[in-house]
DNA sequence: CACACTTTTTGCGTGCCGCGCAAATTTTCG
DNA sequence: CGAAAATTTGCGCGGCACGCAAAAAGTGTG
């Protein structure tokens, strides 16, 4: 890879990581994208050569597990149920410590309303690699067949809720169980639940 | 309800079925928030006490939905198993002819970048709705049980899942069968599915 | 290293947008 | 009607996305 690739992608992750530091000191609104790109040592116009707002750039920092998932994926025993195989994809991505900071950055990108469309279009793109991956694994073609995307979004659906319950648990909880809850009774097929207990209203 | 009331659901409606019509004719990013103003017969600044940018406006539109998927889903049989009731009201969504503007529309606010993100948001608000008819319906509370949210979240992703491949199908193939397939498999619990057939390439 | 070629960065200019503010207008209710 | 409350509107400002062309930086060859 030549000295230019490797600046572009150095310009890139630069910018991104000054733009999601930025936001998170100070708040999403209150960062001027020029800003960003003194940080990352740019012009102001650069900036916009890499990406089409601050929100982007602020929500970009998750798009390079995508491959990472991907080739996990691929990696896991080739015997080893499809379901198992993405939960444990999954849950390894957020197999770390419950980083302070990380609650703080999912918070954020997932409650302020500026960085929710950007988000949820980070999001997509990690489901779409993810569905390549899900059909790589059992020889499918996401063109004809519908089945790597419908388990790649149910997934993906199933880690947001999880982050959103997260999020609100009161007293604050730890993520992992709870999305191993979400992903195991996703896999289990989702039947129709026992009655729960009562709401403590 | 007051007049007040009546005037400002008016304004919006005007608002937002006017920047989904000059969007279609002229594409989103030719119109200017002047023009659905004016089409609207409002000033420009009142547009901004409605909606926050035009994609927004624009994606509004099926925002009415959300609240008679719910009620839908509250008058389908007590005893009816939930995923049947569930898959009923969402086809019913979708039951008139294959509207060939719904094409167009579809495709436009899922295709062009720009209204992307506001196209996922309009679709996480509807999600919200529905987990709470399906939490109603089983008599769980969202706020405890996981449980709604990934049912609704599911159903909301094979939804659109089932739409991506609508849009891409060549030739052009009906909704509603595609739509039911996903929504069928996803509720048989999404099993590992026997090893398809190769694809064409 | 020199040199021509490609790609990226940068500065500048332009049109558009989101929103705060306060005055004008409209609706509500006694 | 008339006062109070809510909404609309005009105005202005700071900011942003992007086209364009010149400058700068990287690439490959002799």
């Amino acid at each position: 890879m030549g000295l230019r690739e490797r600046k572009k992608l150095a310009a890139r992750a630069a910018l991104s990581w000054a733009a999601l530091k930025l936001a998170m000191e100070h708040g999403p609104e209150n960062v001027r994208v020029e800003q960003i790109a003194a940080e990352a040592g740019v012009s102001p116009r650069t900036f916009n050569n890499y990406f089409g707002s601050k929100e982007e750039a602020i929500c970009a920092i998750g798009l390079d597990r995508q491959e990472r998932v991907r080739a996990a994926l691929l990696e896991r025993p080739a015997d080893e149920p499809l379901w198992d195989a993405v939960i444990a994809c999954v849950l390894e991505q957020y197999g770390g410590e419950p980083d302070r900071e990380m609650v703080a950055r999912v918070r954020m990108q997932m409650r302020h309303p500026s960085l929710q469309g950007e988000h949820l279009k980070a999001r997509a793109e990690i489901e779409r690699v993810l569905a390549e991956g899900i059909a790589e694994r059992i020889g499918a073609d996401i063109r004809f067949d519908m089945y790597p995307s419908l388990v790649a979004g149910a997934v993906s659906s199933a880690t947001r809720v999880a982050m959103n319950h997260w999020l609100s648990s009161e007293p604050p909880a730890e993520l992992i169980p709870i999305l191993t809850e979400a992903l195991r009774s996703l896999a289990a097929g989702l039947p129709q639940p026992p009655r729960r207990k009562k709401p403590l209203c």
